[in-house]
RNA sequence: CGGAGUGUAGCUCAGCCUGGCUAGAGCGCUUGGUUCGGGACCAAGAGGUCGCAGGUUCAAAUCCUGUCACUCCGACCA
């Protein structure tokens, strides 16, 4: 491929508004074009990129037993209403606007297709004999995200990967799981990215186990807690902590108010009281989410729950909602004083299960020997607040759960002790377990070997192509661009002529360009008519795995240069057939290399 | 959705506060010349309804109102 009659938009600029490094270097590199908000084009390189990528995927997913099929990206409404996530994806759905009754008012944009997958398995998985089945798509998707960011780490449209299994039973859902979390591994690794698997929240995807593949890089959204031992690891939303050790319990006077004037927050409070958070009760008061009420119908009415965390903790709104069973949103100020009998900022458990339908304390508070509270009257604090004394620990009401995000420090849950460290990652890929929530929804049935019926048992498991491009850059880059893993370089190697004028260096370039590709080696051929400052920038800054340069300088010396883009400093003088050896011979190497990290990846997980 | 900010050439920006002549710079692009191993230089060019609509004014990139788009922080988020 000729550089000079190929696409390849370079620029020096780093683009306004990005801070990402995939970002940056995905313009900058003419990888990616912005269109729109969440919405980017991906030129030449970016799309040879993104094909090698699909394509490691395809052949991994196909490895796994997996079976590719097409989806559509236009689906109907009415299968998300058999669901209900009509309602419960919200503006994530993105609908076809059109006036009342019109076709283009019944479709959206699929956003995730377990819906339509489970349309065709009640069509046509209707007996034991065709199960287990994984069915898989490589497709565009589209969500309403409020807030596309960092280049094509979060976008409205990108590319997924998405499988759906069907089970007969829960064993077999199991042993697919693993199948599949071994093909990740394998998918990951062949792609070059330093991952890591961690347990996760399953979401409005519904099921109970899933595991979340992440690559830490500081550009990420989603934190992960990691242990330093390295024996355990999950995103904050689900991650947890070995109980802390309890302090001591002294004797335990009566409680007794404080004024407070004004010290609604914790460290206010910690100030005027002289104590410190840990000593400290947070009291804070939730409503149950209600869908609003039919025309003509009354909103049904909102239960109100407090939750209680110490002060020095973060409550974590995935983990209440779990422990509470359903989704919560916190109450408005009007309220938390109607509860409380005080204006924000000074609510207390005391007294307080009498005024609302639940109390779901956290575990941490449940073993402090006595803390420090709101007085549930406005400017007075509460000092040696005992629980199970003051306020009640048991009871049809009372809920003791952990509903604490954990923090950088606290001892990994598997009982070795050793620390938690909170590190933000990006999400690359997520396997879930669904079970029979949409075969449910959706009537999708199978008949055992006794004719008897039962809803077929579901897995699903994700991949963001888009992102794994993003994070590998995030993961490979330096000062001057993208350091490409072999096996998703959009070129594998890189032949720039430096004095395109004299006849020699065009001559050998060119026979270069020509056997390296008769060998099958992707390579692009740098022959513009550039200074060699500008083409020396142009190459570090795209990436390309492997470069061998041809100049007066290096004809001179005997041959021309070979070097690798990851070591800048380490050049070869050889002769132009040895140049093309080396070459095949490192690109075979490392594509083999990649091929085996993913394999041995794949054995080490399954 | 809440808060903040930005829209001027393909890209990065100046000009706006304090209205005034033909709207500027750098990069990129075209032509000619010089240069040629780490983003060269000279000269001559092409390229802009100053996001859009309305208003104020003798006069609007500049002031006012509305609107759209984009970015950042937060909320939300398979």
């Amino acid at each position: 491929m000729l550089w000079s009659r190929y696409f390849v938009p370079t620029t020096k600029e780093t683009p306004k508004d990005a801070t990402a490094a995939s970002h940056i270097l995905m313009v900058r590199a003419g990888l990616v074009r912005q269109l729109a908000a969440g919405v980017y084009s991906y030129l030449p390189l970016g799309l040879r990129a993104l094909h090698k990528v699909e394509q490691i995927v395809r052949e991994e997913m196909n490895r796994a037993g997996a079976i590719e099929l097409r989806m559509p990206c236009l689906t109907p409404l009415s299968l998300w209403e058999e669901t209900g996530r009509d309602a419960t994806m919200g503006d994530v759905l993105l609908r076809l606007a059109g006036p009342a009754g019109d076709w283009r008012s019944g479709l959206v944009l699929g956003p995730t297709h377990e819906e339509i997958v489970t349309e065709i398995a009640r069509a046509y998985l209707s007996s034991y004999k065709q199960l287990p089945i994984n069915l898989y798509q490589i497709q565009a998707k589209f969500r309403g995200e409020a807030r596309p960011k960092s280049g094509v780490l979060r976008t409205r449209e990108f590319l997924m990967k998405d499988a759906y299994s069907f089970h007969v039973d829960k064993a077999s859902l199991d042993a697919e799981y693993e199948n599949m979390y071994a093909a990740y591994c394998r998918i990951f690794a062949r792609a070059g990215l330093p991952f890591l698997a961690v347990e996760a929240d399953t979401g409005a995807m519904g099921g109970d186990v899933s595991h979340e593949f992440m690559v830490l890089t500081e550009a990420g959204e989603d934190v992960v807690a990691i242990s330093e031992s390295g024996d355990y690891a999950a995103n904050l939303e689900r991650a947890t902590a070995a109980p802390l050790p309890r302090a001591a319990a002294a004797a335990a006077p009566a409680p007794r108010e404080v004024h407070t004037p004004n010290a609604g927050r914790i460290d206010e409070v910690c100030a005027v009281l002289g104590t410190q958070p840990r000593e400290m009760i947070k009291t804070l008061i939730y409503t149950t989410v209600v869908p609003p009420p039919a025309p003509g119908q009354k909103p049904a009415r909102k239960q109100r729950i407090a939750a209680l965390v110490r002060g020095d903790h973060e409550i974590n709104e995935v983990k209440l909602n779990r422990a509470a069973g359903q989704p919560l949103e916190l109450a408005e100020p009007a309220v938390i004083e109607e509860v409380t009998g005080a204006k924000v900022g000074f609510a207390g458990p005391q007294g307080l299960v009498e005024r609302i339908d639940r109390l779901i304390v956290d575990r941490e508070v449940a073993t402090l020997p006595s803390g420090a509270t709101g007085a549930n009257r406005s400017d007075y604090h509460v000092v040696g607040v005992v629980p199970g004394r003051d306020f009640p620990l048991a009871g049809p009401q009372v809920i003791v759960a952990d509903i604490r995000s954990v923090v950088d420090g606290d001892p990994s849950p598997t009982g070795s002790g050793s620390p938690l460290r909170l590190r933000k990652a990006i999400e690359i890929g997520h396997v879930f377990k669904l079970g029979t929530k949409y075969s449910d929804a959706m009537g999708a049935k199978f008949l055992d070997a006794g004719g008897k019926a039962h809803p077929l048992i579901m897995g699903c498991y994700g991949i963001g192509l888009n992102r794994i491009l993003a994070a590998a850059i995030e993961a490979h880059h330096d000062a001057d661009g993208i350091i490409w893993p072999m096996s998703i370089a959009p070129f594998e190697a890189l032949v720039i002529a430096l004095d395109p004028r004299e006849s020699e260096v065009v001559q050998v370039s060119q026979r270069i360009h020509d056997e390296l590709a008769a060998a099958g080696v992707e390579v692009l051929y740098d022959d513009r008519d550039e200074r060699a400052g500008f083409k020396f920038k142009d190459a570090d800054l795209i990436g390309v795995p492997l470069r061998i340069v041809v100049g007066k300088k290096s004809l001179a010396a005997g041959g021309v240069e070979v070097s690798e883009r990851r070591t800048p400093g380490q050049k070869r003088v050889l002769a132009p057939d040895a140049a093309v050896a080396a070459v095949v011979e490192r690109v075979r190497a490392e594509r083999a290399a990649l091929v085996e990290a993913g394999a041995a990846a794949g054995r080490k997980r399954g």
